[in-house]
DNA sequence: ACGAGTTATGTTAGCGCTAACAAATAGTGG
DNA sequence: CCACTATTTGTTAGCGCTAACATAACTCGT
């Protein structure tokens, strides 16, 4: 900076305030200013200006380490909501599911002196890890957390997975199925819970029995183990529409169906969440609900950094139902 | 950090010592140096740190900001292998697809002071930019370049799309095929190109025709869209097996298959690239080639951290042929 | 027990920047 | 044209840390 001030014959004050676009700098100063910083292809130095400002400019994310759609597309969205305000993010992930591996990924980025975190790991224990740590840190967590303790300086940011799930099974009923399973998510995580509530909720409104048939992960796999013993429900007429919890479960479940010469949407419904790129094109194409991820990551870096100081209510968004061939109405029997 | 000292009753420096790691440090006081640490809840200040040693012990990675899967996948290695070595990991992606993208997306890299930068946006646009941006900065590209240039101070780790194209075409091949169409992906990237190459080189071996059909994307849709096309190719024994250049295209021709009533494989054969969690239960279960996502992050950044100064060949890993029930000999005819 | 050789600790300076204040220059009304 | 205000520029200090050097405190062998 002295080299700059130096070429442009002022003083490195000048420069600062030029760098900072600071009033009270005469036009021409500036000029020469940027005309020695453009010669010299200086580069101001952000560790020094993070010292003396006490600010990075960077924003944390925190992640699940896997290749989830909704957490990825989430990550993704976040990453280019900050660009855009000219933030840098630095992102972790959990080395396992467990709140230590959470403690030590939160404290990796606070050692790095984030302004803030944004949290895209919608797992049980890590909102609850990052309660008992207590950190003084702007935080927003991307996850639809159903019991919000009320104090909690950090903010909320979550789509609707209740509403989505009772889309899904609405759909179904209306389609005059009665006997509709869900494939649940693994424990711990929020979506899969919330879903899994929504479910009930619009199948104790029509007032039929839930019967849930839990996956243990969220992979295509388990859909299959789990299609497998469904298919043998469906066969004696014990179920008719299976809700899955994401899309590749679905996909599993569709493999297993197939497998088991049953018709999808003839013999058993199939609906699932998320709405993969490729789900349009599964073998039926797979009714779904579709999750704004733009606007997640759009409304938790505002809530970061514009609602530092207004906790609140959390920020709800709204899902969707893409209908598409895997649902019909029951086979009339 | 005076604070600290000041409880343990020594000077700042010995506190920076024990935090170091230094030698030369009394056992007895490193304890009580720890201890006050630990009372007060002190945090080293990265920024501070970062000035004086001119280096932040962070490094940048610059990808394309979309759902690929093999970036995705190797983007997550990275960061999870450069956690594991105690860096910190900044993640900028791509606005666009375009050299004035590259640059921008470098550059903020840049500002940030990262210690090294892992591309990992296998788009020829975005090496060419990093060529003539020539940054005077330790940078490992992950790219399957055919070309590198030879004094090329830029480090190159990648998976052998080529060999993983003549897995699934000699796989082909070998099955009896002649007649084997290559679902070839978008024009600008590395990995596409190769894969075609590939395709090309054992097909010319074999002494067969080389048909290409090309992809406007990466994604289902447009596979879809090409597939129905081939459909009638393949009614018209024009073509008995198809390659598509990753798993998402692959999808998109089974049900356009599908769809013309064609059996895979009976009618027609179909080979991926990526292995997806979920491509071993489609309909059929694909056969594909998978890529060692885990090493290449490895690799990746051992050759930025440990290799500054050595550029030299490419570090080449090899990916392997994953046969599953989309391949079978020809119809005989 | 004394000095040479080690090892442990303290002192000083400065990394590159911005905040706060001081000085200089330009602008304005009487 | 001068006193006075508004604007522009310069000067100084210090953010929290580590490198380099200075000093103090221990070892030992004789």
């Amino acid at each position: 900076m002295a080299d700059v001030a130096g070429v442009a014959g002022v003083s490195h004050q000048t420069v600062s305030r030029v760098l900072n676009g600071l009033p009270n700098v005469r036009e021409g100063t500036r000029e020469r200013v940027l005309e020695a910083i453009d010669q010299l292809g200086y580069r101001r130095n952000r560790a020094a200006r993070a010292l003396v400002t006490a600010r990075t400019s960077t924003i944390g994310i925190l992640t699940v380490g896997s290749e989830f759609f909704g957490p990825q597309s989430t990550v993704l969205a976040v990453e280019a909501a900050a660009r855009a305000r000219g933030y840098f993010v630095s992102v972790t992930s959990l080395e396992r599911y467990d709140a230590d591996s959470a403690l030590v990924a939160l404290n990796h980025l606070v050692d790095q002196g984030v302004d803030g975190v944004v949290v895209v790991a919608p797992l049980e224990l890590v909102t609850e890890a990052i309660d008992d740590a207590a950190l003084s840190l702007p935080m927003v967590v991307v996850a639809a957390r159903p019991d919000v303790p009320a104090a909690d300086p950090v903010q909320y940011v979550f789509v609707d997975q209740r509403s989505g799930a009772r889309q899904a099974t609405d759909h179904l009923l209306g389609l005059g199925h009665r006997r509709i399973v869900h494939v649940s998510g693994p424990v711990g995580w929020f979506d899969a819970a919330e879903r899994l509530r929504g479910w009930r909720e619009s199948m104790a409104a029509a007032g039929c029995d839930a019967v849930e048939a839990a996956a243990g992960d969220w992979f295509a796999a388990s859909g299959f183990e789990v299609g497998t013993r469904l298919a043998r429900q469906v066969s004696a007429g014990e179920a008719t529409a299976v809700f899955a919890a994401n899309d590749y479960l679905a996909i599993g479940l569709l493999r297993a169906f197939w497998e088991a010469g049953l018709s999808v949407p003839d013999d058993v419904s199939v609906v699932g969440f998320d709405d993969l790129q490729s789900s349009a094109f599964f073998i039926p194409a797979l009714t779904t609900v579709r999750q704004p991820f733009a606007e997640v990551g759009r409304t938790a870096l505002a809530a970061l950094l514009d609602g530092a100081d207004a906790p609140g209510a959390p920020h709800v968004l709204t899902p969707s139902l893409v209908v598409r061939g895997s649902t019909g109405a029951p086979r009339a029997s």
